[in-house]
DNA sequence: TACTAGGCTGACCGCGTGGTCAGGAGCAAC
DNA sequence: GTTGCTCCTGACCACGCGGTCAGCCTAGTA
């Protein structure tokens, strides 16, 4: 609980390979088993180095769920405003982000299994905070821009822009949520998806055509 | 992790005073620093006992967390189900539900960072699982009640019922997942729970008027 | 060859944890 | 009085944790 305010904000890019190595084995051991439940010796064991060696990196344990978070946040913020340029028009634009966000049952498990942890842990030690905040927006100005893109050409009919964003997001993660807790996760998730997008279109004011 | 199976399902009404007691002060500990994050000392302490008392009582650290989560669900879905009761149209249902549901910044915090937490918990232990699916039944039919009766007297328009729950579940656990992570989460509630329920009744299909 | 610097490790430390256990306090039964 | 039962506790235990540290290995360099 001390020294909450110095963590580390070293660039992601600058990270040195074997830097990577260890953060990318430690969002792959929080994704798989919590990142309350993970001790060193798992993420060190992980990455076939020892445990010295995180610390030596990281300093502290903190410092490295700290890393490994941004890492898991950034990389996601990239793919899904990489999703977005695939497309053009409004509607389309909608669909190119479902399928940015909804990319694989396995993969969106781990990320919001994580993403719960975070959000969690963001709550008690301000730190953490920030980088949730800084996610949420990216993402919200995101969804926010198409929203809007979609309102000038007449497709969408929102009061607010940015409050819709939000709308959007909140049914995003509470499908998510939802999806997470079902035991057929794996097979039911092409559902889950084809029903989060048609409610969102709802939510945007959109009249459902297929 | 191992015996996963044999958690213990005395029903929470059969619970002895003192039982109850350590049962209200594990929850307490709990929505305050994360289910994880509590020692059996941090809880004993909370409760003026002994941390031997709460294994004789409980077994284990398991079982006293996973009674203390069972209360707190049965107690949620209790308030929800008697806030509904105060409302028979459809359209105030839904206020009644949003009303019995955003109760106050404080207790919605604690409750949904301890359901955040139970989320996370139960995706990795089965037992936790069952747990938090009772719920989800109960929630989601609930809905799916209110919004049947809504859609028989003509006030909403969906196509599916349950398909409709899910999405008003997801809207409403989603917008806390954000409204929880905001700094001003004290001030803002109120506007986050009206601007739910707009969103809420767009879901529903149903024009809005004020 | 000798020296240096940085990546890396095994052995180690203090601590807090969940859980055990022998037994004390209070009380009812006989 | 004493036996037995339930509620309850402090002292204790083994264990795994995050973190430290002395020192090894390798590559560069002069």
């Amino acid at each position: 609980m001390a020294a909450e305010f110095d963590v580390d904000v070293t660039p992601t890019q600058t990270r040195s390979p074997r830097e990577m190595e260890i953060i990318r084995s430690a969002y792959r051991t929080m994704a798989h088993s919590g990142s309350h439940r993970i001790s060193l010796r798992e993420v060190a064991t992980e990455a076939g180095v020892s445990k010295a060696l995180l610390l030596y990196h990281f300093g502290t344990k903190e410092a490295l769920l700290f890393a490994a978070m941004k890492w898991a946040l950034e990389r996601t913020a990239v793919r899904i405003r990489g999703g977005l340029e695939s497309a053009s028009r409004p509607r389309e634009q909608i669909g190119a982000l479902i399928d940015a966000i909804f990319v694989d049952a396995e993969a969106n498990r781990e990320f919001y299994l994580f993403y719960l942890d975070l959000v969690e842990h963001a709550s008690r030690s301000p730190g953490f905070g920030e980088l949730s905040g800084t996610l949420d927006q990216i993402i919200n100005g995101l969804f926010a821009e198409v929203i809007g893109n979609g309102v000038t050409d007449g497709v969408f009919s929102v009061d607010d822009v940015d409050v819709a964003a939000r709308h959007m997001r909140a049914l995003i993660e509470g499908t998510f949520l939802q999806w997470i807790q079902t035991t057929d996760w794996r097979e039911s998730h092409s559902q889950w998806k084809s029903d989060c997008r048609v409610a969102l279109l709802l939510l945007l004011g959109v009249v459902q055509d297929s």
